[in-house]
DNA sequence: CGATCTTGTTTCAAATAATGAAACTTGATC
DNA sequence: GATCAAGTTTCATTATTTGAAACAAGATCG
């Protein structure tokens, strides 16, 4: 079912050679990319010259490495500037961390995957692209969770078959079939939770954002065992219930000048 | 001289096509791409439905417009982690804004234009992706020019050919050669400074951060002309050469596994 | 209500670019 | 200086891209 990532010519599998490069999470050589690539080693090594012509790639010639390049970074603030929510969150999730004073994430759907996009914490307050741009599990994430709840059947099937089903903590989902029951009961609900499903000690209350009945998002209220119980995370909601509302409502609003 | 963004065949027209979209601030409909687009209507079309299904473009099929994917903001993060110097100099940007409490930008060249990379700064500390992957130019901004003064010359006139030199104030460099003379001072002095050269009251100094004699990046100290002078940025140039070399020095032990 | 325009989508033969096995170059190692 | 590993180039074959033009689907208008 995975037709996306492979049928699109030459920028396809030149977007995948990109993605091997990622994968690794330090700067590569050539032949260590080749190992982990379907491709042979001619044509390889001109997908990542191009990559490299074009940016999306670094070359550093002492060390002979390839790195990802700095024109993401360029390409993805557009992204993040057009499309996230984040920009349009902004001042509600302010609002919503100083009222509950945890860990706030917000984040978005994307191959299956939970992208998180914007983040208030205490700890460090500035975290940039450290945080922004990550991506977690969705099948025991209290965001991913509260997301596939509201997907439409096939979707949700499409987003169920990427999910790893790794043993996190004892606590983790390990099939589709319990996480299925769940996902009606926090349709039912409304919200979702993080029991210590994907780290032991942490958890977390989430609720989707819907647009026209569809989640665009999702926001999450994060906490740690030591410091509140499971009954503790219910008194978030009303403040949580609050800011979704108000980013849904701002994404509705969010029109476009028709020029 | 600009090889580099069009001889990439497919892969380098597929980008130029997704640049287009980035190029709007907002999310588009297909024909005013067109209209800025030298691609035939078939060819464009076909590249906006590649770039979808690669998810580095989202369409909204409501509105009929395509929007910047998020799957860029994921291999951004990548990026951002793997090979910019933002990881590595966090702690001294804590400690450098710490000692004078003052803005600061971290800063990197790409294809002749500042790239910020990271930020600190009081009015709002997490500013995630809106500032970091913010580009600006490099002819009229402090880290801009500590960048261009060290790089090689064939290097330099490349990058000189990609400036505007717009005119943002009275104080803005106009052409290429009045520039160039600053540059040597520059080079001679070590120190780099915004003279109200990009907006008016905004002044900064900034510093390039030098390996093996080719800046890697540029910080800077940002003030406003309200709260200091020109002569005031001076008493900055300690703990900013002090924070340079520590990151200087952090980049060149970045030392990668050999696996 | 049908005609006309506008916008978006598909077709298909010709033109172009991608492919990859193999040869070659470079530099390190013994 | 012979051997090996890593990276780069070549070139005939194959597959993909190209874009003019035809087509479809809505909108807008008289």
């Amino acid at each position: 079912m995975n037709i996306a990532r492979d049928n699109d010519g030459t920028v396809g599998k030149a977007l995948s050679a990109l993605e091997l490069v990622a994968a690794f999470e330090r700067p590569v050589r050539f032949s260590e990319v080749l190992e982990h690539s379907p491709y042979p080693k001619a044509t390889l090594y001109r997908f990542l010259q191009t990559l490299t012509n074009q940016g999306l790639l670094q070359y550093d010639p002492d060390q002979g490495v390839y790195s990802m390049g700095m024109r993401l970074v360029r390409l993805a603030h557009a992204a993040w500037r057009q499309s996230s929510l984040a920009p349009i969150s902004r001042d509600v999730l302010d609002i919503l961390y100083a009222q509950v004073g945890q860990t706030i994430h917000l984040a978005q759907m994307d191959a299956g995957q939970v992208l998180y996009v914007e983040k208030r914490t205490a700890i460090r307050p500035v975290e940039m692209f450290s945080q922004a741009g990550k991506v977690g599990p969705a099948y025991c994430t209290g965001v991913g969770k509260a997301m596939l709840a509201y997907l439409d059947d096939v979707t949700l099937e499409a987003a169920l078959q990427k999910q790893a089903f790794y043993q996190h903590t004892q606590f983790t989902h390990a099939d589709a079939e319990s996480l299925k029951t769940e996902l009606s009961q926090i349709q039912a609900e409304g919200f979702s939770y993080d029991r210590e499903e994907h780290e032991t000690g942490i958890i977390c209350i989430a609720k989707a954002i819907l647009l026209k009945g569809r989640p665009i998002g999702a926001l999450s209220i994060t906490t740690t065992t030591a410091r509140h119980s499971f009954d503790d995370l219910n008194e978030w909601k009303q403040p949580l219930t609050q800011a979704v509302e108000q980013i849904a409502r701002a994404a509705k609003d969010w029109q476009f000048p028709t020029l």
